[in-house]
This record gives C-alpha cells, structure tokens and sequence, in this order.
DNA sequence: CTGTTAGCGCTTTCAT
DNA sequence: ATGAAAGCGCTAACAG
C-alpha cells in the first residue's frame, strides 16, 4: 500500500556522481568555483535520481524557511484577497512562500498567530492589523505593517490616504455637489484610514462648502439604521464621500430604500478601488489604491528586512487616484 | 544593532530543569508517564526560558511540516478567497497552516507549483484546478482535489452540481419562465461545474420549457458581445440559468444596456452563492454552494490521508439550495 | 577546486 | 520514569 519510497539525501546523490557531499552542497546551493565537469556529474546524479533537497535539514543549519506570513483580518475580503495575491506573486519570483493568517478581528488570535509564526520560523511578516498589537511586533522577526503606523521604528507601507480625502471632496465639488457627506466607521485603534477623513474635511473646509458628518463607532451596530436618520436630518446632501466602497455600497442601499438614485438624486465617491475579482470592474466611483503596488513595495521592503540590507525610508506612501464609475456625474 | 539572541535549545531547558533532553522531549511531545513533580519542573523552566521548539530540527526528525498547501487559479475571486477563508479556519483548529498557491490559470504553474511542494514538504496539498494536471497528483503526497475529478483514485470533495442546475429551473418554471436560457463558458477540461449545465437541460426537458443555450468556449472573448447577439436573436427568453454568478452579473449588464431589468423583463438565476466579504449579501437570486462545508470536508478527508486513517467515500457531494434574491420574483 | 567532518536541535531507541 | 546516545540530511569551516 504505502510506497515507503526511501528518500534520496545528498550522499546517494554523492555516491552516484562519484563526488563529496560537499560538493553535492555546493552545487544545490549555487555555488561557484566548481569544475565544469564535476557540476555536470552531479547534475546528472541529480537528475538521475530525482533528487531534492530536504529543506528541514537545510533550515535547521540555516535558520530559514523562505515562508513568509501575511497577517490579516480575514482573506475572505478583495481588498485582503487582492493584496495576498500580488504579495504571493511577489513572493514566488524571490522563491519564497506565504503562509495565510486569519487573525478574524480578534486581536488575542494575532498575538496567537506572532507567537505561533515565531516559534515556526517564518522569515518575516506582512500584517494588516486594526488592533493593539504592538508589543508582539517588536520581537526579532522582521514585521512590515501595512496601513498602521506601529511604535516609531517599525516599517510600513501606505496610500496617500490624506490626499484621497482630498480629491475626493475635489471630484465631488467639480460636479456641482455644494452639501457634502463624510461616512465612515471608527475603529478605537488610530490607524491610517482615518485621514481619508481629515484629508475630505480639510479640503471642504477650504473649499467652502457645507460639510455633514457621520462617523459610527466600531463595531458597528443598525448601521442602516444611522445612515438612514442621518440622511432624514440632511435631505440636502447632494455629495457623499465614504471612508470605503463597501460602506459606499450601504449607503447606496439605503439611499435607494428611501427613493433615492445616485448621479440623478446624488453622488458618491467609495475609497478602495475593490474589484470582486481580477477581472472585475471597480465597483463604483472611488478612490483607487494601488494594491499590487503596495503588495510589491511591502513585499521588498521585507526582503531587504531579511536580508539586512541597508533601508532609505521605513515608511512608503503610494499615490492614489480617482475613478470615475457610475456614481459620479460623467464629466 | 541586531539581538543575536541566541535562541534557547531543548538543552538549555533541561539543564534549568534539571533533567535530561529526553525527558524534555517528552514533555514537548505531551508523552505519558511523566512523573507529576518532573512535568511540573519542565513546564515551569520552559515557561521561565519561553522556550519554543524548533520546527526545522523536529520536522528532520519526523518528517512532518504541519503545512498544508492550497493550490488554486487565484485567491483573488470571492470563492477561492471564501474557500481558503474556511480551510484556513478548519486547518488552525488541528495545528495546521496554510500555504497559498496561486496557479494563475497557467498549468505549468500548478505543476510547478507541486513539484515546488514535495519539496518543500508540505504534509498534504488541497487543490482547486481546471487544467490536467493528472499524472502529477498522483504524486505520493496527499491530495484532495475540488470540483474536479482526476484519475479514478482520487479523493474529492464537489457540490450537488447537477440538482443544482434542475433546482434553478424549478425555480424559474414556478416563477412562470417558459423560455428559459442556458449561459455558460466552457473550459476545455471537463469539470464539475458542467453538471450544473446538464442538470438544467435535463429538468428543462423534463419540464416541457423552452430552451436556448449560450456556451462559449473559454477563454472568453467578446462574451458581451456574443451575450447582446444570443438575446437579439431570442428575445422572448424570460427566465436564465447561468454557470456561475459572475456570468450571471455580465448577463444583467448586456441586458441593461438592452433596456431590459431583471424581475420585470426576465428572470435570472446564478450559481455559487458568491458574497465579496464575509459580512456582505449575496449578489443576486443564486443556487448556493456551501462553500464552509466544503472546506470543512475537504480538510477533514486530507488530514485523513495525512494520518492513514481508514476512508469509507472517496467522493463527498454537498447539497447546494437556492436563495431568493432580487433577480427572481418573490413568491 | 574538492573532500572531511562537526554539529544544527530534535526524536527515539536502548538501557537502567 | 528517566538518562544516554545515535543519528535525521544538510551546511560551512577547514584542510589539502
């Protein structure tokens, strides 16, 4: 039944090729300095045997795994989904692997998972995290953030989140809209979609136009509910900007439940850029993140971690940009 | 600048505690027929060093990762990222992680890919793929395949495509369709997803409808404008069947732009039971898959395999059902 | 340029 | 119930 097929190490590879170990060492490991005849030989034994190098006896002299992890909320979202994706990609041309983690909103799951990626070794993390973490990210694993800013010296990779808010409100403006909305949920930890906000506000402010705010504590409760009173109480909302599509896509349902039509009723701009999958239009007017770029930028900034590679700038912030869907007036 | 702490051995926690490696060993391996008051010292000088076994060094010795591999198109698609949201989940309770592949539509990837995994040993590899990758899953390596059925002996967990398809037709015959539309794409390799098709056609026959048949070869091109030809000619099609819940969201779009809107000028139907994120709704009328079952099952048979534990069904077909969203009348 | 060899940290006999 | 010791397959330092 079971093929028992007794694996092949290095020193049949050495037997068959007539050689050393070492040398066998040498030429997995790309080594150079080697005679041209002698690195045929063994490339043959190898071939000939099909054999492969067993990465736990190699990481046990090596203290590396080539896994990285990515801790996140959830996968089951485009934004995570998307960003993992390109993050795999990136990985997989520097031969490394990614390993998956839920950590599901439940800030002792993260700390759970560190504990648990420290003791099997991964090289490093990627992690997208809302919640207090930061005293598990200090250890010695190389740790990139994403969107939050951690304790002073930790690095991390962002989107221009302030100037979205900006253009935004811009967007909005340019296409008549005088009674703006800001919507959005808060998270009792800070983190960096919080100046989508401010970047909306401040750009109102100097616009001079009126500005109506909803600002829901997280997590959310009858969030239909708030929005629905909130929009009884300013009828004369004709922009709405909203710190995600998905929270754009709540109000839009609401809106619709109480006759309203976005461009013919009102506008609205979504932040994100999410599309469902790969190929998938964006789902509304929004402001789009660059997620592959930031997928690539975090996933170098990490590799340069690893490697100790000298580092200009441990904070990287990507530009984003405003596309037009069915939600804003054609211009 | 760097710690160098040097990392706490199985030797420096039995010197603390007083005992042997062995013992410690032991410990770690939650053997039996320990003395109470040794358990208690080991604990406590693994507690005061925090120490952590090395993965490498056991992984060396007993040959196991405790990593499991899932192999998929892409995790950029709401029902790979679900999908893997659930295998993840299922995977922690056990002490299992989760590599993430993404083959990309590409088959020398997902060949690659495994031949990657062997290496890497990963304990056991769930794979999601529409291409023919036969020979190299019978690799001795444990493998639950999704959707798909490979050569004869392989293990695989699918829906209940075909009643699938006839329950979307019951549907729509009771919601008065009379000409009903099959859309779908066809990929080259036969898989699962086809029996949604013949279970459709099937119960349509039975049923005494009508019925047009859209099936495009995929990859696709132009599909919109193939979708906008199939409706011109047939214009009296009032109810429509489509493979997935993406196609049935193209569908709509050609039809809008025809002037035509779902419930009042026809019907429609998807198939996947697809939601963007955890906490959203599903897109529109659709026949369900469970999808948390899936994962559930397909984890439970590979960590079968992975243990050698006896398996009475090599198949598992989860029941799917229809939800009543708002491209089908209410009843 | 290549061979030899000492471990890496753990599990697992075999003794006791 | 515990200790002692032999490797698992590889890398890297040293020797030649």
């Amino acid at each position: 039944m079971n093929e028992q097929k007794k694996s092949i190490t290095m020193k049949d590879v050495a037997a068959e090729a007539g050689v050393s170990v070492g040398t066998v060492s040498r030429v997995i490991n790309n080594e150079k300095g080697i005679k041209e005849v002698t690195l045929k030989k063994v490339q043959q034994a190898i071939e000939k045997l099909s054999y492969v190098p067993d990465e736990y006896a190699r990481g046990l002299k090596t203290n590396r795994s080539n896994i990285i992890a990515l801790l996140i909320p959830t996968i089951w979202h485009p934004f995570f989904s998307e960003f993992a994706y390109h993050v795999e990609k990136e990985l997989l041309k520097n031969q490394y692997k990614l390993l998956i983690c839920n950590a599901d909103k439940d800030s002792k799951n993260e700390i759970e998972y560190i504990k648990l990626l420290e003791k099997n070794k991964v090289d490093g993390i990627i992690g997208i995290t809302y919640s207090d973490i930061d005293k598990y990210v200090s250890s010695n694993l190389p740790f990139v953030s994403i969107d939050r800013h951690f304790s002073e010296n930790v690095y991390y990779v962002t989107s221009e989140n302030f100037h979205g808010g900006q253009l935004a409100c811009r967007e909005l403006v340019k296409r008549d809209c005088q009674n703006l909305a800001y919507i959005s949920g808060v998270n009792k930890h800070l983190n960096e979609t919080t100046e989508r906000g401010r970047g909306f506000k401040a750009e109102a402010k100097q616009k001079n136009t009126n500005l109506y705010c909803l600002e829901m504590p997280e997590p959310l409760n009858q969030a239909e509910e708030q929005i629905r009173t909130f929009f009884e109480k300013h009828p004369q909302i004709d922009g709405i900007f909203t710190v995600n599509d998905f929270m754009a896509l709540r109000v839009i349902k609401v809106l619709g439940e109480m006759g309203k039509t976005p461009v013919e009723d009102y506008q609205i701009i979504g932040f994100d850029g999410l599309r469902p999958a790969f190929d998938q239009p964006y789902l509304l007017s929004t402001i789009v993140q660059q997620i592959a770029q930031m997928a690539q930028a975090a996933v170098e900034l990490l590799l340069k971690l690893i490697r100790e590679e000298k580092i200009d700038q441990n904070v990287i912030s990507l530009p984003v940009h405003f596309f037009e869907g069915n939600t804003t007036k054609k211009l």
